[in-house]
DNA sequence: TTCCTTGCAAAACTTTTGCATTAAA
DNA sequence: TTTAATGCAAAAGTTTTGCAAGGAA
């Protein structure tokens, strides 16, 4: 019997994600996949380098932020604008929106069908969609 | 007959409105109003600095950041985080919602009445809802 | 006077860039 | 060998802060 046979082979799956986006799988590249990938999740730059460095691997800041662009940019993750201080790099590509609690700054996934509009606007002439961005703030609830 | 009869004192109107949401009206602050309130729009902190100082008036950086974020405290006026690259500053707190040309940056408000929600997700335990966010990302339309 | 506001410069923070070095194809 | 990626430090851009000076109550 072999051991924890129910374990996936992380890298070799992020070495496969990486290659289905066009993406060339470098040692630091495959550790930024396989944290961000690990699980559906809100990363920053900063967090992940930190996460990465704390893990004993040698990655710099630049390569960080270059990665996670080039991610982004490819599709492989999504970048969250929701707070202005700082990017969030979100692993769940799937179509999906977004509580932001205003107290403690998380982010919580809304799957798409706890959302359904009944009406939109057109989109401009000469425009088309791009996407739709829902954030839903919360606050600490005050006792009546 | 009065010269101009039709154009209210912008001057006075701010003061106004300052003294309504409990911000002492000084110079400085009734000219960043004049400039926001002018009209339904979206300013970053930098354009408004440089609009008042082409202007002639005197202005630091500094109080244009801290009149800034003092006015969307109080609700006068509305900080959005669109584009992750800046803050933008709304003078329309009326509910509404926006349209994001990915291509050229700009804002375009939407009505309330534009999105209608059949659906929406209950906040979580312990926290009430805050606010509603949508941004309707949109790219130049390819010909077919 | 007393408190608040302003201006200036410096600092803080996030993100990008230039360039020499290293690694991958 | 040729091209692309990395690391480092510096730079760039936005926003905040410390503090002295100025203005309002």
């Amino acid at each position: 019997m072999e051991s924890r046979p129910s374990v996936p082979d992380v890298p070799a799956e992020c070495a496969r994600r990486l290659s289905e986006f066009g993406i060339r799988p470098t040692a630091q590249r495959l550790q930024i996949a396989a944290l961000l990938l690990a699980a559906p999740q809100h990363l920053s730059a900063e967090q992940i380098l930190a996460n990465l460095r704390s893990a004993g691997a040698r990655v710099s800041k630049a390569t960080v932020y270059n990665t996670l662009n080039l991610f982004a940019e490819r599709g492989l993750i999504r970048q969250l604008s929701v707070d202005g201080a700082r990017a969030w790099f979100d692993s769940n590509v799937a179509p999906h929106y977004h509580f932001h609690d205003l107290d403690s700054g998380a982010l919580i996934d809304v799957p798409v069908p706890e959302v359904e509009f009944r009406r939109l606007p057109a989109p401009p002439a000469g425009t088309e969609l791009a996407g739709i961005d829902v954030v839903i703030r919360l606050r600490k609830k005050q006792q009546a």
